[in-house]
DNA sequence: ATACTATTCAATTAAACAATTGATTAATAG
DNA sequence: CTATTAATCAATTGTTTAATTGAATAGTAT
């Protein structure tokens, strides 16, 4: 029926849209970007995204068949991590493609900030430069351990349901940023809200460690 | 129901995963790539795709609602377009992670180019060595718009159709490269076999213009 | 105007998919 | 061995999607 060069391209775009389809759904981009902060269980993955258990393992599936991921058995939990820092960097095109060529994006984004003042990146060069330099306090407020699969150079790391208890440990002179997972985690959000209620100078770095990285900077690990 | 820090990220995926479904389709991945090679018309598509054209009318609405290719009428056809050159980069992390990480593509590949000797790619560093330093011929086969819209410097546009009418013309001294739009067009194995059976000697380059300017080269216009 | 061509739209069909539920399989601890 | 916990599998539901067909639109040439 077809010609052989036919047959082989209908192969080879089918293999292809295998990576297309695993990126296909919103809930497994989500579950993918979670998974590029660190290794993950099934159970942390299902409880940050609100799907059940039988559900986001089936996404996992999908996500696994694709080679994008890889699981691994650790006890009773199974972990499950990118295949490839390169599947970090796909992940990420697809958000810079979504933040640049989707107004929907930006309309989103800006209906949730909205009411939160300065929560906007206020010159982002100038306080990459000072984070830089070391002129402010960073604060890394993911869980611990993705902390420690990888951070910002001289962060600190402090869990958001950690922050308030040591805040009477905080200089009030200094500014502090926080940072999270990236432009939309909230966890560096209701960081700043917090800080900011108590009186500190604080602001929001929107840049995650994937987008740190990607900017051609170093990250530091464990 | 939802607290709004779960609409937001809900909201948010929903959209990128536009451009994961986009892509989640061998068809129209087959159209990106032909697209990425230069401007295209509807017909010439399906022409090439083998999709009716009401079909490929469809997939390429799919592509332009999520933003990766623009159309724009001139006269009795409409041409379509990538919307950004970061789309074609785009493209190619996809192939690229499509390569490097399921075993089927090298599969298939192999299977196609069986029996078909010395196609597979003989140490391309040095090849693409010879390439730069001008040492060999190299041939555009692909139709002469796409080497219009950007080429390998130095290269010659014989799209495979007038190859037969130029052989005399060869040189049989030197070694002729052919290429085309990439490692899964056969443009290029279609030219090399025609050649080698008139006593040329003569390499297939696989990588195509994307991947000619991915690996930092410079490319012709016009 | 009229015919003509390229493209898109609309309606249909069959196939693929996401989410849910409940049952099942691993690994561990008592 | 039994209970417990984490994860997966299997079957079902309602949606979405790809491809097909035929009709409708937009622009061109006569």
């Amino acid at each position: 029926m077809k010609n052989p060069s036919r047959q082989f391209r209908d192969a080879i775009y089918e293999q292809f849209s295998r990576i297309g389809k695993a990126v296909s759904s919103p809930k497994r981009l989500e579950l993918l970007d979670l998974i590029c902060q660190g290794e993950k269980t099934v159970e942390s993955l299902a409880a940050e995204t609100g799907l059940t258990l039988a559900n986001t393992s089936q996404h996992l599936q999908v996500l696994r068949a694709a080679r994008l991921i890889e699981a691994e058995r650790d006890g009773l939990y199974v972990k499950y991590h990118v295949a490839d820092q390169m599947v970090c960097e796909f992940y990420r095109s697809i958000r810079v493609i979504g933040e640049n060529r989707l107004a929907e994006v930006e309309m989103v984004k800006r209906q949730f900030l909205e009411g939160k003042e300065g929560m906007e990146p206020m010159d982002r060069e100038s306080l990459i430069q000072r984070i830089k330099e070391g002129s402010v306090i960073v604060l890394d407020v993911r869980p611990s351990d993705e902390y420690d699969a990888g951070h910002i150079p001289g962060s600190v790391s402090v869990p958001l349901n950690e922050l308030k208890g040591i805040l009477s440990g905080l200089p009030r002179g200094q500014e502090i940023v926080a940072y999270c997972r990236g432009p939309y985690c909230v966890l560096s959000v209701h960081a700043v809200e917090m800080l900011r209620e108590q009186g500190f100078s604080a602001v929001r770095l929107e840049e995650g460690v994937q987008d740190w990285r990607a900017l051609g900077f170093p990250v530091s690990v464990s």
